[in-house]
DNA sequence: CAGGTTACATCGGCTACCGAAATGTTCTGC
DNA sequence: GCAGAACATTTCGGTAGCCGATGTAACCTG
């Protein structure tokens, strides 16, 4: 048994459309969506070890460098995660001096979540190594799959969102 | 800052191909992805909760199904996972009986692993659930996301493949 | 048959989550 | 104006999902 990759053929691309089997969509989408998120940790991992941002952690700065301050339950909604999730995150991203926390004056059971110059900082060094290593990934496929891949993406977002509905 | 799904509206399926901020696509694409893994897990603890199969652990069946017996090296690199992982799962596995182990006759050092009756039982449950849960999803969209959804599967293993070459 | 190379198993360690329970705040209705 | 419901968050304990280093047979090769 080969490792072989189920990408198949480029012909692949426009090979059976009508017959489709349906059950099977399933099981592809998902094993595509458990092979780039695995692939997507193992090139940061590899592309970005000087200095380890976890991908929850970087995920939770882009959402900061937009929404400032933002407050933790705001940033759980956002992100699908339990606020406990992310209490936990951002208590980590404190130690580490990416972010800070200030009481909401307005709410005093509420937090107010800020981008620190370091978090800034790191963010940007995280985004232009990750972007540097997806685009060369998107860079090796031909122009009819990265078009695909791209016109595809507000698809998969809408798709999400139906499934954790 | 609400909840809001970062799908748009059904316009932006069609909408901005043309300017396409190129670094946009790392940040979309990645978010998607971690989008979609989650929200997959998350569906499936709610849709299949009488007897919790990991996902890890389906997808070592499913790969059973179709070759057994298999070693555990050819597994992991057919899953791209470390052989450790691999060696741990279908541990778990075999205390769960849904797997067996036996030496290779060809080989003492290897192992022969092969699916057991409650595995493969267990396995069709869990796809059939899962078949459904993502049908519903995907019969939530309307036929041209559906649509490019199915057609960008190939491309997406494609790139994944690129990115752990 | 000595030494190097496999094929695994085991360990320790980290990320990524969740739900339940505890704590302090704010808001209601009376 | 105050008891109690509703909230925002934290803490805790637990599971899943991975990896690298290390140890141990079993193989292979000169």
């Amino acid at each position: 048994m080969p490792p072989q990759s189920r990408s198949g053929s480029q012909a692949d691309t426009a090979a059976t459309p009508p017959p489709a089997e349906h059950g099977q969509d399933a099981r592809l989408l998902t094993e595509a969506v458990t092979r780039l998120r695995r692939a997507l940790r193992a090139s940061i991992r590899t592309d970005y070890p000087w200095e380890q941002l976890p991908m929850a952690q970087v995920e939770l700065l882009q959402v900061l460098a937009e929404h400032s301050p933002a407050r933790i339950g705001d940033l759980a909604a956002r992100q699908r995660l339990a606020t406990s999730t992310v209490s936990g995150l951002i208590g980590q991203m404190i130690s580490a001096g990416l972010v800070a926390r200030a009481v909401d004056p307005a709410d005093r059971r509420a937090s107010a979540v800020t981008l620190t110059d370091a978090g800034r900082a790191q963010l940007a060094a995280w985004a232009e190594a990750h972007e540097r290593r997806l685009d060369a990934a998107l860079g090796a496929l031909d122009e009819a799959d990265r078009a695909i891949v791209r016109a595809a993406l507000p698809a998969l977002f809408r798709l999400a969102d139906h499934l954790d509905t």
